[in-house]
DNA sequence: TGCCAGGCGGACA
DNA sequence: TGTCCGCATGGC
């Protein structure tokens, strides 16, 4: 890949600020498909649009956001590619007003509004690496969920090299429809995980599913039914998907244990939080339930 | 040692 | 329709 010496720059909206979004991306995990320079404050991407592949690194610059493309062909439309894709991760074109305006009518919520000021929902715009990531994470702790991750895409997904450090693209649906499930096992997927992930790299390399196809769903519940229909697929995963991929902001992880802790201590309860207790605390947040999940999975630190 | 992890499908009543 | 169990393994 050629390097490049681009720059391009993204207006920041309102309520939004970089360090609490770059603090999201670094809890403490081994995230492989991005890289946290701390000392620089940025963080690198290696991102495809549609077949084409860059590597990119954001930053904070005044008032916009810096993006640097570091290899990839910069011919022809690269531009607008880049920035939707930037846009859609770190949900730019949201305005939070209206949820801020929310949780300040709660006592028990509104110091998130200073104390996580300009968080944004961080997305996982490939709706086919969203998918596979939660397969991989359900049910299992979130540190083992990560080295599984990085075993799969380290075995299968393509990379970058820059500066000496290596940079993944997760890998084809193409890729993992053709493998075994003893090559999962071996990675230490459970063979039931194995099943799921060949089948969603089926429906993807086939074409059965698409991020187009399952945007063009007429409403939330279509989605949700579309996404149901898959093996491995379901009621946590599929809200977890239209939340992190589709942009949905009208989602709820019900069953996530992080989400349940975090409503435990919220309603000062020493157990676990009934699905009507939850229910009670999204009533008020009426399309923006995907931000109070986010903003409430943040206060677990 | 035993219980729980950012769940799910399938069996069974 | 609701409930229970197995899955695989690490972390505490």
């Amino acid at each position: 890949m050629p390097e490049t010496e681009q720059t391009i720059y993204l207006k920041k909206p309102d309520l939004f600020s970089f360090p609490e979004c770059l603090h999201f991306l670094d809890r403490g995990y081994d995230d492989c498909l991005y890289h946290i320079d701390i000392n620089r404050k940025s963080v690198y991407k290696a991102l495809k649009i549609g077949a084409d592949r860059y590597l990119t690194r954001v930053s904070d610059h005044e008032d916009e956001l810096k993006i640097e493309i570091l290899l990839g062909d910069t011919s022809e439309e690269y531009e607008q590619g880049i920035k939707n894709y930037i846009i859609d991760w770190f949900d730019l074109k949201r305005d939070l007003k209206p949820f801020y305006c929310k949780l300040n009518n709660y006592e028990n919520l509104s110091w998130m509004t200073n104390r996580y000021h300009g968080l944004r929902l961080m997305g996982i715009p490939d709706l086919f690496e969203a998918l596979c990531w939660c397969v991989t994470g359900q049910q299992i702790n979130l540190s083992f969920a990560y080295r599984l991750k990085r075993r799969l895409v380290e075995a299968y997904g393509r990379s970058v090299t820059y500066d000496g450090k290596t940079f993944y693209y997760f890998p084809e649906p193409e890729v993992l429809f053709r493998l075994e499930i003893s090559a999962f096992r071996k990675l230490q997927f459970s063979r039931r995980k194995a099943e799921y992930i060949i089948g969603i790299s089926q429906q993807f390399a086939e074409g059965e599913m698409t991020k187009k196809q399952l945007g063009s769903c007429e409403n939330r519940t279509e989605m949700l039914k579309r996404l149901l229909k898959i093996r491995g697929v379901g009621e946590w995963t599929a809200n977890y998907v239209l939340m992190k991929s589709m942009g949905r902001t009208d989602c709820v992880t019900y069953g996530d244990t992080g989400l349940q802790s975090s409503v435990s201590s919220l309603l000062e309860l020493n157990r676990k939080p009934t699905r009507k207790e939850i229910e009670r605390v999204f009533a008020p947040f009426k399309g923006w339930e995907s931000y109070l999940n986010i903003y409430l999975w943040r206060s677990l630190g």
